[in-house]
Formats: structure tokens, C-alpha cells, sequence
DNA sequence: CGGGATATTGATGCCGTTCAAAAACAGTGG
DNA sequence: CCACTGTTTTTGAACGGCATCAATATCCCG
């Protein structure tokens, strides 16, 4: 249709080999991008010069800091990326001639928003563990989203687009506390390793369940919000 | 002018006693909501039952899960609270008449986002002393917001929205950490407490540098991101 | 003033960090 | 193909911060 047409009309194809960085922190903004294939990392520099993985963008998610002049956040390729990018005026102006596409972005932004509110969520309450075995959980089920995989399997297997000390870094964790629970995991039978990035998770509800089980500080520690029936 | 008007013929005014539910988590969705005076808490519930703070709206900010059917978390009155609520349906006609407020909205959802990603990446990182000292300045920043101090002064006062045990909720840890904490600083002079919700801070620069100084785990700890320039 | 919720403070233990060293891995050049 | 070097990962031992359990103190409101 129409705004389709438009749309890749203004759309610029890139292909970026591993590691390499997409835009950085301040740049001026691209807008948006959707990504065809491969696994971006988004990386944010503190104001002491760190830097944080703080999410992963997987094929066909999308990318971007829609309206903001300059970004704030980098992104870089985890393995090799196809994307199309959107220059930002152009793109800004096709927003406001189909209301119906900003709507639908709209709707992409809040769910993102979601997603992060739980990420917050979880990283606050669960254990070490817990937490190498969601996010492990998290990157199956993306890469499955991603294509390859049959979704309806029980098991799953992938490579690990991040380096130990990101996925600590990832998880608010140490590498070496990353790499003892990955060896925890291996050891319980929930994952193997066909070496340190590939991945199999044999029985997926099963690691599921290693995400958020273990009663550690279940109902008994949730504070109580007191508050009456509106 | 005439959005205004059309606006506010669909707001519905409430005052909301402290303690009481706006909206719970699952209820059909209200679309929107102004915070005229007062703070509300966020509160999720998780799969397991257990009810978590997410997040706090101070006046005069915005509050609502737009475009969704159903709200995906609770929300509370913190304090007495008089907000404006618009209809979902009548919204939601609104923002496709106007595409201006739609993006309007938009990019205040987006500002969210960022404010959720900071958080989650504080939380990640800090340690318990600083997130209390965190805590209490951004509480102290929005409630200067809210009105009454004036901005460019170095101290302030406020009272504390949340129990102890919200606080420690909010933050990933525990209430006894938190009131630990909270002594600690008074100790040190860089909160006074007149009673045990009532803080006053002396010098905000001085809360500020508490709030994300310390060695602990600085730069070096950084996960060393491996990327090339674009 | 009394009683229930909220907050402070103390003692102990565990989980994750820290420091350190060895092992596995990847890339390079002979 | 293999020795050589730098990086990533694993594993070990000791320390420390936060949680946990428990007791006391304070606040709030009828």
C-alpha cells in the first residue's frame, strides 16, 4: 500500500559486521530503524564513562529513539546485521501524514515500556540464578521469534550473542557469578554447552521454571501496599 | 483553544483519599489521567500474588497506559490525590483527531522509557546506600517540581510518600536495609528527620554525590563492550 | 492511655563480590 | 600443522554487604 511504498522509499539498507557500532550516544538521531537480521546490543555510556548493555534488539524488532534529536543510547551489532534505517525528518514527516503509523509506533513504544518496567522488576527481586536462567530463557525465545526454530518445541537451541562479562553486566552481575551459574546450569541438566556461546536447552518449561522458582524471597517478602478498594 | 476545550469536556475530576485504589491491575483501562495535586504509586502484581511498587507520579504528571485494553499494573493514592481521568473510548477519538496531542503523548511515553531505563540500570549497580540517597533526592527533585520550594535553593524539605517497607520495595531491598540506611544518613547530616516521614535536606549537592559516589564498583568494572567505531 | 502498625537496632548467616590463578579459546605467523 | 600470545572463561578461596531472624522502640489514632 501507499504508506509502504513511502516508507522504503525513504528507508537506506546497511549491513554491519559484528561489533561495530550502529549510532552512539549522541549522535544526532537516525530515528528509527527495523532490523532484518542479527542481534543488536543497545549500550548506554553513564556520565562515568561506563559502559552498560541495558537491552537487545533481535530480527524483525525495531530500534530507535523516535522525535529525539540525539540519541541516548549506543547501539551496536552483537553478530552481523541487516537493517534498513529511516533518516529522522523524513520519517518524522510520513508520521504526520499517516497518524495510523505513529499510532501503531506509539503502541511499539509503550509495550517496550512494559517490557522494561518487568526487566526493572525482576532484576530487583531475583537471585542470581533466576536471573541467568530468564535472561538465557529471554534469548531462546527470541531467537526462536526470529525464525529458524518451530516455535511449539519444547527445546531450543542458539548462540549467545553476548560476551560473559556482558551478560553480567546485563543481569547487574559479575562475569565470574555469571559463569558459575551457567556452569550450575549445565551441571542440573537444564542447558548444554556445545561450546561457550552455543546454547541447548533441552526442555524449555524447565528452565522456565529455574527463571523464577526457588522460594528464596517469594510472597512471605512482598511488602504489603496498603491500600483500600477504590 | 479547542483541543483544550474538547479535553476537558471528557475529564472526569475524582479526589482520591490516601490509601485508595485508582485502578487495579486487570480493570478495564481509563486511558489517562492528569495528577492535579497529590503523588500516586505504581504498584505491579506478580503471577505469584505479590504486589510490587513500580513507580511514583507526582502533580503535575501523567499517568495511564495508553491505547491498552486493560491496565497492566495497579495504581494507588499515595497522599489525598485530585486527578482528571478521561474515558478510554473518548480518548482514544480524541488523539486520532488530533494527531498533535497523539504525538504529544507520545513523546512523554518515550521520556518514560528513559526514565525507566535509568532506574533499571541504577538499580543494577548501586549499592543500598546509594539507592536510598537516590531515592530520597529524586523524591526530593519532583516534589520541588510539584511546587511550593523554590527550585534554585540548596535544601529542601518534603514528606515521604511510602512506607518504609514501599521504599525498600522500590528499591530491590529489604525494610530493615533501608532504615539502616536512612540513619546512616541522617548521621552523616545529609538528611535531618523531623519525624520519620518528614526529611529535610540540608544540601542537595551533597545527598547528590552520596547518591552515586563511592568507589565500590567503578569504572574498572565496567564490562569492556567490545565495538568498533561505525 | 492503650494497642496495632510502623520503624529502629542488633546478631548471625548466606549469596555474590573480590582477588587470584589456571584453563580454554581464537587468531597469527612460522 | 603447531607453537605462541592475548582474550575470554572457568574455578577456587576469602571477604563483606545485605538478608534474615528477633527484640525493642516509636508513631498513630481511637
Amino acid at each position: 500500500m501507499e504508506q509502504l511504498e513511502r516508507l522504503s522509499s525513504i528507508a537506506r539498507r546497511r549491513i554491519i559486521p559484528a561489533n561495530h557500532y550502529i549510532f552512539r550516544d549522541g549522535d544526532e538521531a537516525i530515528s528509527f530503524a527495523a532490523v532484518n537480521s542479527g542481534v543488536v546490543k543497545l549500550i548506554k555510556t553513564t556520565s562515568e564513562g561506563e559502559r552498560h548493555v541495558i537491552g537487545l534488539v533481535y530480527a524483525p524488532e525495531f530500534l530507535g529513539h523516535t522525535f529525539a534529536e540525539t540519541h541516548k543510547f549506543s547501539a551496536a551489532a552483537a553478530t552481523d546485521v541487516d537493517i534498513c534505517t529511516f533518516p529522522r525528518q523524513a520519517f518524522n514527516r510520513l508520521l504526520l501524514e499517516y497518524p495510523d503509523m505513529q499510532r501503531w509506533l506509539f503502541e511499539f513504544t509503550v509495550q517496550e515500556l512494559d517490557v522494561t518496567r518487568e526487566w526493572t522488576l525482576m532484576l530487583g527481586r531475583k537471585s542470581s540464578y533466576e536471573r541467568v536462567a530468564s535472561l538465557l530463557l529471554i534469548i531462546a525465545r527470541r531467537t526462536r521469534n526470529a525464525g529458524a526454530q518451530p516455535v511449539h518445541e519444547n527445546c531450543a537451541e542458539f548462540e549467545l550473542p553476548l560476551t560473559r562479562s556482558e551478560l553480567a553486566d546485563y543481569l547487574g552481575l559479575t562475569l565470574e557469578t555469571v559463569s558459575r551459574k551457567v556452569s550450575q546450569l549445565k551441571q542440573q541438566g537444564l542447558i548444554e554447552l556445545r561450546s561457550t556461546r552455543d546454547v541447548v536447552v533441552p526442555n524449555v518449561e524447565l528452565l522456565a521454571e529455574a527463571a523464577s522458582m526457588y522460594e528464596h524471597r517469594e510472597s512471605a517478602k512482598a511488602a504489603k501496599v496498603a491500600a483500600f478498594p477504590a
